[in-house]
DNA sequence: CGAAACAAGTTGACGTGTCAAGCATATTTG
DNA sequence: CAAATATGCTTGACACGTCAACTTGTTTCG
């Protein structure tokens, strides 16, 4: 069994390894898990903890819709991540007096000062990972990753 | 130097967008949904149930064991998967007889029309995520999937 | 004003995924 | 040959993620 995904057969050998969203996916798996340990191991937190973290440290005060609209996240998956936040003191919540719907949210004390120590690590993580590329090729990912959000997009496939 | 695009642009950007594993957690998410409504609309699979007909209809008669190492699929999720569609009457198991801890599968009549059926429809979505990018940048990702699934597996960063 | 439309968050159902522990059955080896 | 070890598969615990229904509060507008 080779592992190549080059492995021709006019046939059709695999078709599952040749398709992008299986590589995707597969890497997708790894880098995630990959970051759920370092996570772990260097702050009690989850990965969507530490996006919601970073989301709030960067928009300042802030609501939960706010953060789902800046960072693309899921407001039910948001939902349930911050109230562990704020039941962990990272985050703090009040009542927008203007509109009762609203929760105003900031980072604790505790929670920007995870964040300012998490940080440097995470951004040291991603150097790590841009150091297996070149720069061609970070550029080109990036531009891939454009046009393949735009193609995910399209409805065409999915009626 | 150079070589890091932290480039901040408009003063302020969200750390979080730069982050090849944002970038990636998102697309793999559209995608993910995308083929997700498709199989469903189609055929009533899964992604994952989708992937394990997919491996088991390539090797022939085969073992979770083996799909496991082939598809780099999780076993534990290849055992439940695998399950729905026993019971569903896609895929038929019998025992090894020289092994008892062996099943032996493989698709039935139906989990083979099922594959039929389903599998142009799916390359005709790979053709078409695949069109939105040139050669050359296809050629790219590829070897960007390779390099980066490398440095996933790299442990510096996780202990 | 008051009904309808809309917005913020919450919750439930479900599927995907990782990891580790557990069983039962081989296989190896002291 | 019995004990240790390895293998095939299952199961449980947990996290992540999408989607849609729902509750509550706000706005719009006839």
């Amino acid at each position: 069994m080779s592992k190549t995904p080059e492995s021709d057969r006019s046939g059709g050998e695999l078709p599952l390894r040749e398709f992008l969203t299986y590589r995707l996916n597969r890497l997708h798996g790894r880098l995630h898990a990959q970051g759920t340990r370092y996570l772990a191991q260097h702050a009690d937190i989850t990965v969507s903890e530490w996006r919601a973290i970073a989301m709030i440290s960067d928009l300042g005060q802030t609501t939960l819709t706010a953060i789902s609209r800046e960072g693309q996240l899921d407001k039910g998956l948001l939902s349930r991540t911050i109230k562990s936040l704020i039941a962990r003191n990272y985050v703090q919540a009040r009542q927008d007096p203007k509109d009762q719907r609203v929760q105003l949210l900031k980072l604790t004390r505790k929670g920007q000062s995870l964040f300012d120590r998490i940080l440097p690590r995470m951004q040291a993580r991603q150097r790590f990972l841009r150091s297996s590329l070149n720069d061609k090729e970070l550029e080109t990912l990036f531009r891939i990753f454009d046009k393949l959000d735009r193609a995910a997009e399209e409805t065409e496939f999915t009626k």
